[in-house]
DNA sequence: CTGAAAGCGCTAACAA
DNA sequence: TTGTTAGCGCTTTCAG
């Protein structure tokens, strides 16, 4: 490895010379400068970063712990955005997938810590509340797509209620007046609150809310889109069906589709469908191309790291900010 | 922040005896090592990696370079996979993603090299050769899903050859004699190579190369899953239609189910269907469930990490090695 | 504008 | 079994 001291001698400088020029020392003639630069670049030298830390204190590095974003894909834009976020203000970015192991979760943080990283995102890949105490003290967190318990530490979550009203309001404006809502049966924010927003778009149409219109897929969630289509199928077959259902997430929309289909129904001439998610490849791909609410992932995760970095406020009135993310409608064909 | 001295003050021992137990070291007294032990808990010390790094030289990271597996979810469990190998071995993953853009790719290996990185793993969306030369020599590299244009870097990538014999023979051995293919017009590796496959299967079963029941769909591949709708009706309209259909990716199956579901044909009865991938959300979700070709990439990714670490040959006859992986078949229900 | 030297937190040769 | 100390590559105080 070149270090600073050979780079001296070939430049027949000092260290501290060869040091100012790395960091933009002004107090550098101009000569002795490109001089210094010449030798960088013909070594090829590159300081280090760790010999670099030990001395600022500074590690530029920041920690990206998820929980089991691993299985699935949606939620990889969030650490896209990070890694982009991070990367724009020269950190790295460390990830850490825990599989949702507790032990393994204390040993990353602690890993983390080893390597004085500068703060650690914790992001989940459901919205949900977890456990403050898990997380040092004396280490910066942000949360993403999850808060704790006592609300002691900023976190960053979508708007669900916001989301759902959005999506419920755009089948509405069109002038559907039976909406259906599929959903899962899940006590979490996600349901919970995109829950919400359909009832409170219906009540701001002055609609009242008929729970014959809503269906709640229960656990286990693996052939989701399958259950999608025995609840889309049941609605469709009411004496008053809906003409406009409102499904949960994307996934839940190849179900729907199916069953529409299957009542040789058109979409969205006979009855319009939004979604909820935003992932790329179902939305965009489906045939008529999906009308949903974004899961903005991509600026969640960018956020995060502004946050902590100190772009962006995390304190408001001396408690940690909650940051409730917009979730945008993404237009396309199904509506 | 606490540092191995004040430990040894607190125990009263030398900071040697603490770096001791911290490493292990076999010649510390039982009662020494607990008390020393008894310290660094209380005060919740963790030792710098950065100092330590100093010293040994071991700076226990790997660096993660990715193209632009941004945009595209498929190659996620890529990371997770390398992730998890690396956390077995106690390594920690910078994970840099350069948008295929050359200027960052530049800047995201330097700083690679300032944190000293064991190795790096470069991995591409698309299977690909790249240059050799923007990688330092002086710097472990594994490449998936791509490979050196000399091949003078080890690489992995995946057997789309014996993927895409594998899929037309799953077709075949159902008693299927008239398989159509539907791919890209991309002179890459997985189209050329899963042709390839598909020849392959089909003269190891004396059937004809026919092509009018190959399809290739033309740049840009946005609505992919719209052209296959298209390609794969044209198959199904033919006065020989084909039985089977055997598609380039699993995306693409969308829309060769929508187009069979047009003509009133039932998958698999009428007309069974191999997709190429295995992306979860798509292939277990879709009615049928489909069948699928796997493209493991949480092997891949881990294996990438295994072979930096020198846990797999990388080196054969003095050659890199270029990794072959096997995709297997995930069987579901539309064969 | 430039250089000598101390010291960041740790490990390891050497001494006791 | 334990302690003293040098030094990893860098930044920075203090002189020159």
């Amino acid at each position: 490895m070149i270090t600073i001291k050979e780079v001296a001698q070939h430049a027949g400088v000092s260290v501290r010379t060869v040091s100012r020029v790395l960091n933009n020392n002004p107090h550098v003639a101009e000569a002795t400068r490109n001089q210094v630069l010449s030798v960088i670049q013909e070594l090829d030298f590159r300081p280090s970063a760790a010999a670099r830390y030990m001395r600022t204190g500074q590690s530029q590095l920041i920690g990206f712990l998820t929980d089991e974003l691993a299985q699935n894909a949606f939620g990889y834009d969030l650490i896209i955005g990070a890694q982009q976020a991070a990367w724009e203000h020269g950190k790295l970015l460390f990830l850490l997938n825990t599989n949702n192991d507790p032990e393994v979760e204390a040993r990353a943080i602690n890993m983390m810590r080893d390597y004085q990283v500068e703060g650690i995102v914790y992001a989940t890949i459901y919205h949900r509340q977890i456990k403050h105490s898990q997380f040092p003290k004396d280490l910066p967190t942000l949360l993403v797509n999850c808060f704790a318990d006592d609300r002691s530490l900023p976190s960053i979550v979508p708007d669900e209620i916001a989301g759902g009203r959005l999506a419920t309001e755009t089948l509405l404006k069109k002038g559907h007046r039976r909406v259906g809502f599929v959903s899962i049966a899940a006590k979490e924010p996600a349901p919970l609150g995109r829950l919400e927003g359909y009832r409170q778009a219906l009540a701001s149409f002055d609609i009242p809310y008929d729970e014959a219109l809503v269906r709640f897929i229960e656990e286990p969630f693996e052939g989701l889109a399958n259950s999608t289509y025995d609840s889309v199928l049941s609605l469709l077959q009411m004496p008053n069906p809906p003409t406009g259902i409102f499904c949960f997430n994307d996934l839940m929309v190849l179900g729907a589709y199916d069953a529409i289909r299957k009542t040789s129904l058109r979409i969205p001439e006979d009855v319009a469908v939004v979604g909820f998610d935003n992932v790329e490849i179902l939305a965009a791909q489906v045939h008529p191309p999906l009308t949903t609410v974004e899961l903005p992932n991509f600026e969640m995760g960018q956020l995060a790291v502004r946050m902590l970095l100190g772009l962006e406020e995390t304190n408001r009135g001396g408690r940690p900010v909650q940051h409730m993310i917009h979730c945008p409608l993404i237009e396309r064909k199904s509506v």
